[in-house]
DNA sequence: AATTACTTGAGAATCATTCTCAAAATAATT
DNA sequence: AATTATTTTGAGAATGATTCTCAAGTAATT
């Protein structure tokens, strides 16, 4: 199925570099496959550790950027001092909101939204590369409480 | 003139909250007033320092949150792993645009974005706290070098 | 001027992330 | 399968922004 499609194409993409294919590489990588979830470096490793793999930190990190530089993951950063990683099966370009409360993240996109990015960038001249954008609720479960 | 103006009202701010007015807080607030950039703590030290005024690193973060909580400064983000402050005289809501090759922070604000955030959330029934949103680019004059 | 309460600065602490380097593992070659 | 060359890994140190701690200093009030 996909998912070993996808672990396929990870392996390939860490021999085009010349760089080895590991066994931490793929815990990784099956791992962030796995899971839908927005995760900091931490979680990934606590859940990694919970299912009897030790990974360090050190590895986790490396491992993530790789996976970021070829497309396998999506690294984010919501103003909380630390980066969150998702991976990128069924990619399709996204922003997200963060609930204030409990920290729930949800993903949202607005073509309209893109296209405005896109004239502010060429009436100014600018080249627009990437946008971060993040509105921070509170998310209606939350208001309920 | 006006810059007299805020300065008070940060002193009555202080008092509002039943703290002392002392030197390192005005020269800390007199110094974002008169300085329209986006700068980092370590860049408000340093032009203190030039100026001949020493304010510890762990003062001028006290200071700033401070001023930010009054509505004197607004603390932002742009994914560098610290934090940037700007003054708020003259203050309309805005985005920033970021040049990923010199780094110089361009203003921007839309009035469809800003509504089309807010349907968002409302669709979602999610409350709308804040937001924060950055284009990053390559400004035109990086363009042409 | 005395009292009380808050502020300051120095340096330690924190936290996410990166770096260093020796030991271990992979890949290529015999 | 053994050898070799190269890369990877993990432990812990290093880094860098920011926060914390606490003794000494200062502002406000009486």
């Amino acid at each position: 199925m996909n998912r070993n499609k996808i672990i396929n194409e990870f392996k390939d993409a860490i021999r085009s570099e010349n760089l080895k294919v590991t066994a931490q590489r793929l815990h990784i990588l099956q791992n962030l496959m796995d899971n839908p979830n927005h995760r900091e470096c931490e979680e990934i490793f606590q859940d990694l550790l919970q299912k009897g793999t030790i990974v360090s930190r050190a590895t986790i990190y490396r491992t993530l950027d790789l996976a970021v530089k070829h497309g396998f993951a999506r690294k984010m950063d919501i103003g909380e001092g630390k980066a969150r990683y998702e991976n990128r099966i069924n990619e399709t370009h996204h922003d997200h909101m963060v609930c204030t409360q409990c920290g729930k993240i949800t993903e949202f996109v607005n073509n309209d939204i893109e296209r405005i990015q896109r004239e502010i960038c060429s009436a100014k001249n600018y080249q627009l590369i990437k946008h971060s954008h993040q509105l921070f609720v509170i998310c209606n479960e939350c208001q309920s409480n």
